[in-house]
DNA sequence: GACAGTGTTGAGAGCGCTCCCAGGAGTGGG
DNA sequence: CCCACTCCTGGGAGCGCTCTCAACACTGTC
C-alpha cells in the first residue's frame, strides 16, 4: 500500500520530484499524457503508482472552474418521494450515465417551500457544473434558479412553460404520455368497451394533462361524468372511483392516470364486488413493478422506459456541459421516450 | 438583481475594495464576523449583497480541508433500491439533517462489483469529508475505503463484523431488530398460537439473522422445520410460504422477516383458501407504508422510524467531524432505534 | 552550414481563499 | 504621562493545481 500515512497526500509537486521532472509536465501526464515523451510519461506514471498520487479536487476546480459534479433537485413534497419507486429508478439511470463519464451526483432534497433559497445560492455557488431537475409542478422555480446561476440544466418531465411558444427552450426528457393515454383507450375500444371512464391526475403536472388530453384525442367529446379527478396517490384512486361509480354506474371501462390510483380504484372495484376485467376494465400507467403486478389482478398498464428516461437525462445534461467546455456540438433537444403498453389481467 | 451578467462573478478582493477594508477583514465577516467592529461588519455586508458575493467553495476548499460534502454510499444490487422505500426515506432522514447543517449529500451509487474502485477512488479523493453507508451484506468492502481514505463513516444497519469483539468500533444506526422479532412473536404467542413458523430473510444481512434471533429468543428450542429461508423479496416470501405449508401444515402462525416476502406469503395463503388471521396469523417487519397497508389484509407488522434513522445516522457523522475538526467532543457511538408492533388485520 | 519549423520541457504566474503574524489604535494603572 | 496590555486590522504567504509562454533541441531544406 503506497505510503498514506505521513498524514497530508502527496502533492503533484511531489511525484514530479520523484519523476524527475517538471510539475507541468507531471501534469500533463495526470492529465493523459498528450504531446510527453513516452519515456517521462511511464516515469511519471510510476512516481504517482508509488506515491499513492490523487490529484486534489479542489485545486483543479479552483483553475479549470469546474467541478465534475451536476446536482440533482428533486422537489417533490415527502409523500411522493417516498412512495413512488419513480425517482429512485431514474436516479439509478442518471447516475450509471454520469459514473460513465466520470460526473458526480450532489443530491439536492427540497425540504419545504422555504428551502429554495439555499437551493438557489447552491446552484449559484459554483458546486456544480449544471442541474437536473423534475419539473411536476407548474410553479416550479428552479428554472428561473438555474437561469440565474448560468449553469445549463435539463428537466425529467415536459415543464409547464414550454406551452407557452415564446419561452426560451429548455431541453426535457418525458414519457410520450399522449401517445400512451391513446393506447391505452384505443385498446379498452377494441376490447369493446363503450363507457369508458378517466380518472386524472393532478392538474398543476403536464404528464397527468398529456394523458388526459391522450384520453380525449380518443373518445372525441367525452361525457364530463366519465372523467374524475385524482392526486396520483391510492387514496385519491379509490375515491375517484367512488365517485365515478355513484355518477355513471354503467360504466365499464376505467382509464386511470397512474398505477398508484389504479390499485386504489381496484380496492373500490373489489369492494363492491364488480369484477375486474368481466365487468369493468382496467388501465393503468406507468407499469410500477412494485404495484401493478402485485394487485389483484394484475394491471394492464402503459409501460415506461424509466431508467433510460434518467440516463438520457444526463446525456442530454453532459452534452450541453461539453458544448459549453468545447464551443461546439450539437444543442440538446428534448426529447420524448416511447412507452408500450403491458397487457396483465385487468382488462 | 445584483450584477452577475458580467461573466466571472465577484471575488472577495473586490467586495473588500468596495467596502474600503483589506481582503482579510472581508473574509472574517463572510465567516461570522468574530472580532470586527460594527460599523465594518456592516459595510462589508452591504458590499456583499450590492455585488451578489458568493464565496468561491473551491478556493475555500483548498486551504480549510474541508468540502462540507459526505457521501452515501449506496452499494445495494439494482433489485432492491428499486422496489424499497427504505432507501428513499433513509435518505430523505439523511438530507434534512445534514441540510440543517450546510452539508451537502453526494450520492455514490455502486454500479456492479468491479464499481468498488470508483468508490474508492473517490472517497480517497477529498472530495467528501465524511460517508454514510449501507452495510447490509457481509463482504462489504466500503469500511475498508473509509478506513485507508481516512474519513469517518457511520453505517446503517449492524455491519456483520460488530460480532468480532477484537474489531475497531464503526459507529452504526440500527432498528431493534432482535427486539422487534420478540415483540412479534411475543404477541402471536399472546394470540393464543402455538405453532409459530418463520420466514426468514437472507443469512448475510444482520438484520434478518437479528430477526431470526428474536424469534428463537422467544420460542426457545424451535423446531427446524418451523423455519423457512427467503431473500427479502415478494416472490421468495411466496416460495417460503408454500414450502412451510407443505412441511408443516398444521402451523397457525407466521412471522415474516419483512412486509415485501408477507405480502407474498399473503397471496399464497389467499390462493390456497387459508384464511387470515383466523386459519392463520401473520406478522410482518418493517411496516412499509406502500406495502402494508394494501395488502389484503392489512399486515400486523413491526415498525421502524426509518427517516429518524437517516436522521441519527447523519448526526452522528456530523458529530464525529466536529470532533475531528475541533479535537474535542464525544466520540460517536451506535444507536439502536426502537421499534413498535402495528396492529393491522394479519394477526 | 544557416535557417525555419516542429515538438518537448520547465519556469512562473495566478485561481480565490484562509490564516498567521506584525503593527497600530485604544485603554487603564502606576 | 508613560508603559503594558488588549483589541482590531492589514500584509502577505501559501493551499495544489493548470496553463501560457519562452527556451531549447532536433529535424529537414535550400
Amino acid at each position: 500500500m503506497p505510503e498514506q500515512s505521513t498524514g497530508s497526500r502527496p502533492t503533484l509537486e511531489a511525484v514530479a520530484a520523484r519523476a524527475g521532472v517538471s510539475r507541468a509536465t507531471a501534469s500533463r501526464v495526470v492529465n493523459g499524457g498528450d504531446g510527453v515523451r513516452k519515456p517521462l510519461v511511464d516515469k511519471v506514471l510510476q512516481a504517482v503508482e508509488e506515491l499513492g498520487y490523487i490529484p486534489n479536487h479542489a485545486a483543479r476546480t479552483l483553475v479549470t472552474r469546474r467541478t465534475g459534479a451536476v446536482a440533482v433537485v428533486i422537489a417533490e413534497p415527502e409523500t411522493r418521494f417516498f412512495s413512488d419507486p419513480f425517482f429512485s429508478q431514474q436516479i439509478r439511470g442518471i447516475s450509471k450515465e454520469l459514473t460513465a463519464h466520470d460526473t458526480q451526483l450532489v443530491l439536492l432534497l427540497v425540504e419545504g417551500p422555504g428551502d429554495f433559497d439555499r437551493i438557489a445560492r447552491y446552484l449559484a455557488g459554483g458546486h456544480v457544473d449544471g442541474a437536473l431537475a423534475f419539473s411536476l409542478h407548474t410553479d416550479d422555480p428552479v428554472p428561473a434558479m438555474t437561469r440565474r446561476a448560468g449553469i445549463p440544466a435539463v428537466y425529467g418531465g415536459r415543464p409547464s412553460w414550454t406551452a407557452d411558444p415564446g419561452d426560451q427552450a429548455v431541453p426535457y426528457v418525458d414519457a410520450d404520455n399522449r401517445g400512451g393515454a391513446r393506447m391505452a383507450v384505443q385498446y379498452l375500444r377494441d376490447l369493446g368497451r363503450r363507457r369508458i371512464a378517466h380518472i386524472a391526475g393532478p392538474a398543476d403536472q403536464t404528464s397527468a394533462m398529456d394523458r388526459l388530453d391522450g384520453y380525449r384525442d380518443v373518445l372525441l367529446d367525452v361525457d364530463p361524468t366519465l372523467v374524475a379527478d385524482g392526486a396520483f396517490t391510492v387514496e385519491s384512486g379509490a375515491r375517484a372511483m367512488a365517485e365515478l361509480l355513484e355518477r355513471r354506474p354503467d360504466l365499464d371501462a376505467v382509464f386511470v392516470a397512474n398505477d398508484l390510483m389504479a390499485s386504489g380504484a381496484l380496492r373500490v372495484l373489489r369492494e363492491r364486488g364488480i369484477s375486474v376485467p368481466e365487468q369493468v376494465a382496467l388501465v393503468g400507467f406507468d407499469d410500477m413493478e412494485s404495484v401493478a403486478t402485485e394487485t389483484d389482478p394484475p394491471l394492464t398498464t402503459v409501460g415506461q422506459e424509466i431508467e433510460a428516461q434518467g440516463r438520457l437525462m444526463a446525456r442530454l445534461l453532459l452534452r450541453a456541459l461539453d458544448r459549453e467546455r468545447t464551443g461546439s456540438g450539437d444543442v440538446p433537444e428534448s426529447v420524448i421516450t416511447p412507452v408500450t403498453l403491458v397487457r396483465r389481467a385487468s382488462a
